[in-house]
DNA sequence: CCTCCACAGCGAAACGTTTCGATGTACATA
DNA sequence: TATGTACATCGAAACGTTTCGCTGTGGAGG
């Protein structure tokens, strides 16, 4: 049987609350102190974590509910969330949608959110399927700060913080340098028109455009929807085939592996057909002598920066002043590489 | 504040072992039962996990001790594991080493475990990084169930379960493959000498040349021992430089992720200039005209028997019946690519 | 009719922590 | 000397569950 506070105070002749005390950082005699770790150490006690989150209502926990772990854009993040929040004392209590159709993933985004709940977390980090932010009401209601990451939920933002890049910036330098190299017949791929993301990417791409007084073609601007990996990799060939496009510009990690499988599909190659710029590492190290032009996500920092609100957050609201929702943006980076030609 | 059973005992007029009783699956006369479910409703009841807890020593979390989330072999597993231990009411806590050198790893393994069993876990799943497994003696100690995937610890195989890939005929299977397009002249990567999954792997390898009567060139088996990646990547080109193979078997991952790299690096094609087996679908996919032979292993079947296991284990013990420590065997595929050339 | 058993239900005592309000001490100030 | 203050310590009461051992009831078996 583990040891106990009560070990402590009796083979210390202290009593309970000062054990207590000093084990939550309180101060206590030199003495005392001494005594107490020399049993501390004698007994190998551990605190109860069960106890004292039924005590303090602060599970230790964070819930990180994620859509499928599918790249590695998303695992780096979860890495580096994971190192910080423990670094901080909080343990990662990771928890996926189903893989499945959108609508799937959607549906089980509520039942992740649900079980994290169930299982009781101090704070929420994800990476949001609904893009209106249903499944995170629950958890707002229950004074659970929630800290997004990748997107943001506009109907919320007042109530939850985030963590993204510059997503109108990264989109502008990736088309900036597709013009520069003298690239007009571009076709832009983005997720979905009601995806946040998406959306601004897309707004990036055609600021570069319009800066240089260049037309913006709206058949050429493809929003994939929520269609399938297959049917979309249809969509991107029959754009091709219809546009001849001398330039691509893929905006996820997911439109960047899809528009590589339809260029050779098409029987196309990059550069010398068409020139690609990607997204998140994609074809970045395959070793076929193409290395994709390609924006990189810092996510290192995206993660650190999830973990310390989220960190932030549970602490402040622990003391009763709960901190404000941040919302932190970092820059993107252009990798460079030999995916683009210029004409 | 959050109903409590006694909520439910006040409204329904029952006593709190009944209640209890109930919610934990017991037996209770009709009527009741329909009372306590309607209380449950009225009230939003929801059992306190860490309550249950302190008095039950069980934290329904299943500890998850990784190497770095590197690629998408640990990925599908991960998610995986993830779903199937949800589906049997346990959490899963995240908890990666840190990025760095082998040594570090090792290290940082440590510290994860003992980060998990701060926390509390019923059970751990852990993709080993000491070959040894001095950093499960704690846990076992502790009579904490373990169950290993992708490897293997011989000296305490009596004492925990492991789920792992037929290795040996695996890469019988790869080897064969090279063979039978008549390749000798075959050039194979191995993780460390010390790491289980590498010899065994390498075993399969040279049972497959024995079998034929070929003769096995013990400079041509190469075992890349606890290297950089940058430093593998310069010895695989150097032996490539060496024995110029008509032939490379990449048994890993990174492995295969560094010989395309090396062949990219000394100008040399593939298939046309040099056949590749890999390993866990690099190549498979990058839209490059090349697709790589490859053993898949079975991801999704992996992570589903580690949760499995774990889950009847812990159930066992929390019984008082502890289960013998089971290890599973699957099968992994050779996917078929056009990265061999008949000569 | 009596005995016995199976079965629901019950109260109370834990599980190990935190924290409130109170006590005691030492020392500075008036 | 009397008073006030700061501080270390303390006991006891929670937090919400599970479980042990008991009681009461209804019905089967003799």
């Amino acid at each position: 049987m583990a040891a106990t506070i009560k070990d402590i105070a009796r083979r210390t002749g202290l009593g309970l609350a000062t054990i207590s005390k000093y084990l939550n950082g309180g101060h206590v005699l030199p003495q005392n102190q001494a005594a107490i770790e020399e049993a501390v150490r004698a007994l190998d006690y551990k605190v109860n974590e069960a106890a004292r989150t039924l005590k303090t209502r602060r599970t230790g926990y964070v819930g990180l509910v994620l859509p499928a772990l599918t790249n590695s854009f998303i695992m780096e993040i979860v890495q580096q969330i994971q190192l910080d929040l423990r670094a901080c004392g909080f343990g990662t209590a990771l928890c996926c949608s189903a893989p499945g159709t959108d609508s799937i993933r959607r549906q089980t985004e509520l039942e992740a959110i649900d079980f994290v709940l169930k299982k009781g977390v101090d704070g929420i980090i994800n990476l949001p399927q609904n893009e209106d932010g249903v499944h995170l009401l629950k958890p707002l209601e229950m004074g659970i700060p929630v800290t997004l990451i990748d997107k943001q939920i506009p109907e919320l933002a007042d109530r939850i913080s985030s963590v993204m890049i510059d997503n109108v910036g990264a989109a502008r330098t990736a088309a900036d340098e597709l013009l520069n190299a003298g690239h007009r017949n571009i076709l832009a791929l983005f997720h979905g028109e009601t995806n946040y993301t998406g959306r601004r990417r897309a707004e990036g791409f055609m600021d570069a455009l319009r800066q240089r007084g260049y037309p913006v073609d709206p058949d050429r601007i493809i929003y994939m929807g929520t269609t399938s990996s297959a049917s979309s990799l249809d969509l991107i060939r029959e754009k091709i085939r219809q546009f001849r496009p001398t330039a691509i510009f893929a905006a996820n990690f997911g439109l960047t592996s899809r528009t590589l499988e339809a260029l050779e599909a098409e029987g196309l190659r990059v550069p010398s057909d068409v020139s690609v710029v990607g997204f998140d590492g994609v074809g970045v190290n395959d070793g076929y002598g193409v290395k994709l032009w390609s924006v990189m996500q810092p996510t290192v920092q995206i993660g650190s920066a999830a973990a310390q609100i989220m960190s932030e957050q549970i602490t402040a609201a622990a003391q009763g002043n709960p901190l404000p929702p941040q919302v932190r943006t970092l820059q993107a980076q252009l990798l460079p590489g030999n995916s683009v030609r210029i004409i």
